[in-house]
DNA sequence: GAAACATCTGAATATATCTTCATATGTTTT
DNA sequence: AAAACATATGAAGATATATTCAGATGTTTC
């Protein structure tokens, strides 16, 4: 998912490259508006959350928790995925700590990991309806 | 992103499925569950708009946006990546409505398509903040 | 209207992601 | 401790995605 620095026409004074460039851009705006971009590995990182959102079965398995703690094995019978694949994303789940879990004997129970979340799906909700 | 459809253990009543299967389910909770779950149709179209928002340039071009409106060529210059991906990103970007633009001459400015997005991403920031 | 410019788009390649299958780990029951 | 169960994990194949390059579209200037 982007590879970051490495190619040619990234520098500003720079060699060969064809278009719109050095004392074409508007150097003035791209000087004021530079030290407010988000740093590469912030972006990373947010970037990592905004993907573990990003595939229609995992929203389906937050949707599902949204309502109640379920083991994986309901999970994949809720959501019918294989128990594999579920056990697969919620781990995608987990690492950007989107859900909790507790282990009641052989079974290991997940949940939401906050509130919190419900307000932003419901942020996206609305954006989307519009 | 998912194929949904057409595994063997999806649908109950079912076969050979080794594992935690049909009466082994807590049959009532995903019973009760199962409603509540995001359909398909809609999970696919949410995860289409995080997916938009899943990439370090694209969150660095929003970032970027969130200060002044900018034309391509500047934005390439300030994220440091090439023109042509960066109007491929803008697509992608425009697709889901998180940026709007206008022409002016020859040049495009785009700028955020509305505060809301602001929100969403401060949202983010905390959680991912602890 | 031709040339230069700014942006967009399609095809191709490289990388990432999802699902499946096989197997490993950890828990309970006998 | 062996067998059955629930979940997790690694590898492999299929699909999706991002970037680059070449060329197309639309705009201005001469």
């Amino acid at each position: 998912m982007s590879k970051s620095s490495s190619s040619k026409s990234q520098s500003f004074p720079n060699e060969d490259t064809p278009s719109c460039d050095a004392y074409l851009v508007h150097l003035d705006r791209v000087r004021q508006v530079q030290p407010e971009i988000m740093p590469v590995e912030k972006a990373q990182q947010m970037a990592e959350f905004f993907n573990a959102l990003a595939d229609p079965n995992r929203l389906r398995l937050m949707s599902a928790l949204a309502n109640r703690e379920l083991c994986v094995c309901d999970l994949a019978a809720a959501v019918k995925v294989s128990e594999s694949a579920v056990s697969h994303q919620l781990r995608i789940l987990r690492s950007q700590r989107l859900v909790k879990y507790r282990r009641e004997g052989r079974n290991v129970y997940y949940s939401l990991a906050d509130r919190h979340i419900i307000s932003l799906y419901q942020e996206v909700s609305e954006h989307l309806q519009e």
